[in-house]
DNA sequence: TTATCGTTGAGACAAATGTCCTTTACTGAT
DNA sequence: ATCAGTAAAGGACATTTGTCTCAACGATAA
């Protein structure tokens, strides 16, 4: 549910001496469908990653906590990002510029397997993921995210919720007071 | 809607001098929760990416064409293959053994480079995917799935396309007879 | 203070989707 | 030739989800 990257963090704690930037909650860090040239480390605190369509709705696609990277798909393939990024709680995050980035990648030979897996775990996180929220119902991917993350109703907007699992608040709303009669929650 | 990375598929073409191997539809690369010990990239034909869940429902990932690989994921980050993959036309692949992916992605940069652009897009293609179909209706992701591979038809089972689009087969044939009935489709 | 806006919550109804079942056609195996 | 299995198609009904609406609450700005 908030996906997290602990070796990675660790790695760019030891060995990058940059000092992390603070965002606050609603703050942009990547605009959707803007070109991208730094690549993001969080180092503490949530952000969402989500696109929005044409009537203005959001699909959230990932939540990312500790130690995620987003920018690098932008700045390895060469395109404007699908996504914008935005922070949900304070959020702490380690900046890398394109520059250092694509320089890391091609000379440090830790620093690019450790992208290779974070790359690799987000298709894999993905694909579970998915999985899961088009094969159940409503009420077992709410169980479900809500066993990977338990505080997650007191951290993250129900809106946020809804366009993750990708359904209407109203029908969220409804899933939960269902769950709360049956004592399933809360 | 089917996947393809050309690019790869020449490099592969020129550098590996290995002799392709066929399946015929429905034979299986890679099973579900097994050991990959082989990378696939396929030189012909149609493959799907598929999770089956504890009920015997299938959700198709993604449908792979010329160029894809296939593998790599399990390989890098040395786990079991989260998904089964099959052949659904006849289809003719390159293989590649765990130990020399490994050294090709450790010794040759620009192999190294093909695969950290090929796991951005299988993200990218995966995120967009999903946000559309979460966000739209069964009728507006049929007309952009029909779009994206106007042979869908005539090649692919009605049942993998209802797995792709995470619908049951029934919504699918209702949606497809008020399109036909519109003149729409076919 | 008052006004406004975002968030949460839910009622009533409409629309979309799933479940279950039946039919037809085609293919391959016996 | 017959049978079983798979794929496609759709009827009838139940269930789920969305749409539209209103209401309460708290935070924040005027």
């Amino acid at each position: 549910m908030i996906r997290t990257n602990q070796e990675l963090l660790d790695y760019v704690k030891k060995n990058l001496n940059s000092d992390p930037q603070t965002y606050l909650p609603h703050q942009t860090l990547i605009g959707q469908g803007k070109r991208v040239n730094t690549v993001y480390i969080i180092k503490s605190g949530i952000a969402k990653c989500f696109l929005t369509n044409e009537n203005g709705n959001d699909f959230v696609e990932e939540f990312f906590g500790e130690g995620e990277i987003v920018g690098e798909i932008e700045i390895i393939n060469n395109h404007v990002s699908v996504c914008g990024v935005s922070a949900v709680t304070e959020l702490s995050v380690y900046k890398i510029s394109e520059e250092n980035f694509k320089h890391f990648l091609d000379k440090d030979k830790i620093f690019n397997h450790l992208i290779l897996k974070a790359l690799s775990a987000k298709i894999h996180y993905k694909a579970l993921r998915h999985a899961h929220n088009q094969s159940n119902d409503v009420e077992m991917n709410l169980l479900r995210i809500q066993k990977e993350f338990p505080g997650i109703f007191e951290t993250i907007p129900k809106l946020d919720i809804a366009n993750y699992l990708g359904i209407t608040l109203r029908s969220l709303n409804r899933t939960l007071s269902e769950l709360r009669m049956r004592n399933l929650i809360r």
